[in-house]
RNA sequence: GGCCCGUUCGUCUAGUGGUUAGGACGCAAGGUUUUCAUCCUUGAAACAGGGGUUCGAUUCCCCUACGGGCUGCCA
């Protein structure tokens, strides 16, 4: 094993908000790099000026910094290899695109894409497989190959534009060594000649990554799998600029598929089915549209993480619940899943779940403390606490802590089924009943007034059934809910006694 | 269409040339609970199909089917 450090980009383009996908494939850049003690890049792939969208780069920092996988170099976050975005590394590419033309690995492209389009209608029309540009069409297209050496000085010397694409050898096999996947192997004769730097002076995602790549030292790219079918022309870039023995190793990931039905996760998806897909919300530029992100949805930055890395990923043991340093520690790429993952709502909530529980009362308070406020609820911390604790077992995100309106304010409408079948012709007299019992305990502990009110139905030979839905009933307008002695403890019994005053008048 | 990748319960997956094919989510039933939720127990539920190789294939090979990705001077 050399001892080189362990060296990993995650490598977005700021097209838009990163999805979960990207956020899938960061993390397991940065799971390999903390668990080899390397370190994890942010390389800004934004070599397509037009695609260029406002506040993603921001979007893409944030979200990385929610989710817990901060970058140790990276665009806006410092480093000795920089810049690391690759429209403020624009001139260093040119001499490498020149380099390949001068060994004869690539060449210069006068077509325009008006041209290049009618060359692939012609093929569509003529119900040719899909047109590439190749070997076999390369010598009817304008091109230094296809040229005279006069005729393509003129065009240079006379500014014409031109980008520069690589010339695939013929007939070789060209081999990918994938970590998930094992040995890749395609013919030459199947690839064509890309593009490798465009005509407005930037290089394609192509030269720009490789080329990057090698100069940023990178050991091991981690990317989607929708990279596999360039992987054999990056690896004969290397080859060509004479870097193959620092080649990287690769390895291609999974893709995350919608729910139901099959394809990619997509946007749309998680409207349709009411999830998010993106980390944060993003607003989209320049209108009101907000897309659901999962901090603003309540999930918790470890839950995050930890469902994200199961997608394609397990320890090969039964547990699930992995703080992120817990998957550092036990993550190999070894272990990485090669077929797609479908995406499952249900289970990501599970594991939001787990974390809501084992977040301690005080700190859940402290989290939706602002909501509560912006609800108009007022009351102490401790109280907003102990809230927590008696939600806290029936719900997934913080939210829904709050759901227990009654905690706050006294019920304006009752349970119209509990009603109906539990508010008896006596009712109204057992309740002044247990109201009394309740008005003669001194101490009003949940304790105690479970003690009383046990006490009261054995003395007047009630059962719990007649009894309690309608206290509950009076007390908090609903059905069902957490122990009603926690919840008179809570109240009060001033206030308890004030509900069931409020509710009797209203019921009997 | 071409090329590449893939295929174990509905979903995420473990797994081995000989297993009662295991777990989790979800679902169903029962129990606990004043109720709901939690929790506990139990259950239904899978090796895509066909050929090989082999004493024996879910596991190895081939074909087919299905799914996915790519096929841009996008990344």
């Amino acid at each position: 094993m050399s001892a080189k450090k362990v060296r990993v980009r995650f490598a977005p383009s700021p097209t838009g908000p990163l999805h979960v996908g990207g956020v899938r494939t960061a993390l397991y850049n940065y799971l390999f790099a903390k668990k080899h003690g390397g370190d994890f890049i942010l390389r800004i792939e934004d070599t397509d000026q037009t695609r260029y969208v406002p506040g993603a780069e921001e979007y893409i920092a944030e979200s990385l910094k929610w989710s817990g996988i901060t970058p140790d170099e990276g665009a806006g976050f410092g480093g000795d290899y920089g810049p690391y975005r690759q429209s403020e590394r624009k001139p260093m590419y040119r001499q490498y695109a020149d380099q390949l033309v001068a060994a004869g690995h690539a060449y210069y492209a006068f077509d325009t894409s008006e041209e290049l389009d009618e060359a692939r209608e012609r093929a569509k029309a003529a119900k040719i497989a899909s047109w590439q540009y190749n070997h076999i069409t390369r010598n009817s297209m304008k091109n230094s190959i296809s040229l005279s050496e006069d005729e393509v000085k003129r065009r240079l010397d006379a500014g014409e534009p031109y980008a520069i694409r690589i010339k695939m050898p013929r007939n070789e096999e060209v081999r990918v060594q994938d970590i998930v996947r094992g040995w890749v192997v395609v013919n030459s004769n199947q690839l064509d000649d890309k593009v490798i730097f465009k005509s407005d002076g930037m290089p394609t995602y192509h030269l720009a990554n490789v080329v990057d790549d090698h100069l940023m030292e990178i050991t091991h790219v981690i990317r989607g799998e929708e990279w596999l079918p360039s992987a054999p022309l990056h690896v004969l870039l290397y080859k060509y600029l004479g870097w193959e023995d620092t080649m990287p190793q690769f390895a291609h990931l999974p893709l995350i598929l919608k729910p139901d039905g099959n394809g990619k996760l997509s946007k749309r998806d998680g409207d349709r089915l009411g999830f998010p897909v993106f980390p944060l919300n993003w607003k989209v530029p320049g209108t009101d549209e907000v897309y659901p992100g999962y901090r603003e949805t309540g999930y918790f930055p470890e839950a995050f993480t930890n469902l994200l890395a199961f997608l394609g990923w397990n320890p090969g043991t039964p547990q699930e619940v992995f703080k992120l340093d817990e998957l550092v520690a036990a993550f190999s790429l070894e272990r990485v899943g090669k077929s797609g993952a479908k995406f499952d709502p249900d289970k990501a909530k599970w594991y939001n779940q787990q974390y809501l529980r084992e977040t301690s009362n005080e700190a859940l308070a402290a989290l939706i403390k602002p909501e509560a406020v912006a609800m108009g609820v007022d009351v102490s911390d401790a109280f907003l606490a102990k809230v927590c604790e008696l939600m806290k077992e029936r719900a997934s995100f913080p939210m829904e802590l709050l759901e227990g309106q009654y905690f706050f304010s006294a019920p304006t409408a009752y349970d119209e089924k509990t009603v109906r079948k539990k508010w008896k012709e006596n009712t109204p007299a057992i309740m002044g009943e247990l109201r009394a019992v309740l008005e003669g305990i001194a101490d009003f502990t949940a304790a105690n007034v479970e003690t009383e009110f046990k006490a009261f139905l054995e003395a007047k030979e009630l059962g719990f059934g007649a009894v309690l839905p309608n206290f509950r009933v009076l007390v908090t307008g609903q059905g069902m809910g957490p122990s009603m002695f926690e919840i008179a403890a809570l109240l009060g019994k001033e206030e308890t006694l004030q509900r069931i005053d409020a509710g009797m008048a209203k019921l009997a």
